[in-house]
DNA sequence: CAGTGTGAAGTTGTTCACAGCA
DNA sequence: TGCTGTGAACAACTTCACACTG
């Protein structure tokens, strides 16, 4: 699996809590600046998203921005910086395969685009809803998904089938060269290494709040 | 079990990555059972998961579940401990504010209750929507929400709005006595201390895609 | 042996402490 | 003084090593 012991590269690999959080600092920002703001110092912006300030500066100093002192960072500076860094700036064709309620959803999400993502089709067996379209996306059959693929230009595939057939619907991506999966459906996928995997299971947020929401239950009997 | 750290209570809290990995412990485990499958060990579950075997038995560990050595443990007893723990064997409430394409998914999304959540109710200000019933689930108007939320006994909110409602609809919910928040819009909103938000940003999961698809594209640039 | 279970080591991520700056 | 920026201390999480078990 994993037998890279030789870390001879730079590694310019930056944590993924990291990345994570600044997707809500870019909306964040957004938004401030829709406002009129102009600057806007990692204090500030922890104190609105409710983190802690030494750590938005530490996730900021990841990209080569630089802010000043006491005014703190340009907005629409950074707003280029982190979008870029992302990858944002760049629009990436998708494919979804799985068009029921939840890929609806998808294809209809407004805001993609902002954030680097165009589904350019969307794909299921069900014959009644493939010829239709959503918002302009033809929902065509899992058949002709071969050919479209070869000719576009498609990195990203979006999985929101059933969990029952992630896994061969994740096969046949690969077998197309789809260099990326975001797997929606609850189950986890396998994949070859070199193909990247992202499992959304909506499930383990719920686990998460269940679990909050037994211990301070918990600990508040204690406290009794 | 451990007494080192006496200075506090034994605090149960178990790591986040592990509650986090749970559910798709137990997805996995369904599955194997419909096989037919009376055991399973360690090594076996991380293999088809994609994870490392130690980590699978120190998280299932925080249970109170043993296995047989050489045999692994029992799929039916697991798949209950797990539920228990998690909280998913106890039916919970939960509103929905924000009836649109995405909130309209989470409505008709198939397995919550498995997972010990029903949506009780849904709100939103649209009047097209408003009054309208899906999979049973009427859709009222925000404003019958609060008499609702005192006759009924629901704990959990789930926010679908679009951002720039999210705040205020989050206010109402803490009004209510809403003891946890499931925000999907993509604003991290602000809640008093001791209400549960878990905010669950589909753009974060896509920062992380594109954060690795770039990081792979630098290093083959750089093999080449 | 092939598995569980767990303290200890190792790795990753967060927070602290402080230097520098306007 | 209020902020940036960063090395160092600390905490959280993962992986290792090994004792134990049928």
């Amino acid at each position: 699996m994993k037998n890279e012991k030789n870390k001879k590269m730079p590694e310019t690999n930056i944590p993924e809590p990291t990345v994570r959080r600044m997707p809500s600092y870019l909306s964040h920002l957004k938004i401030l600046k829709s406002k009129g703001e102009l600057y806007v110092s990692a204090p500030q912006i922890a104190k609105n998203l409710n983190l802690e300030a030494t750590q938005v500066t530490k996730d900021l100093s990841y990209t080569k921005i630089v802010g000043k002192t006491r005014v703190g960072y340009e907005i629409s500076e950074l707003i280029t910086v982190l979008s870029e860094f992302l990858g944002f700036h760049q629009i990436k064709d998708a494919f979804l395969v799985g068009a029921g309620n939840l890929g609806e959803a998808l294809i209809k999400y407004e805001g993609f685009k902002d954030f680097g993502l165009k589904i350019v089709a969307a794909f299921d067996i069900n014959e009644k809803i493939v010829g239709k379209k959503i918002v302009g996306v033809d929902i065509l059959h899992l058949d002709e998904f071969r050919n479209l693929a070869e000719k576009m230009n498609v990195v990203l595939g979006i999985i929101t089938t059933p969990a029952s057939e992630a896994q061969s619907v994740a096969d046949l991506m690969v077998g197309w060269g789809i260099k990326a999966i975001w797997n929606f459906s609850p189950t986890t996928i396998k994949v070859p290494e070199g193909v990247i995997v992202q499992n959304t299971s909506i499930y383990s947020n719920l686990a998460v709040i269940f679990n909050k929401l037994n211990n301070q239950f918990l600990q508040q009997e204690q406290t009794i």
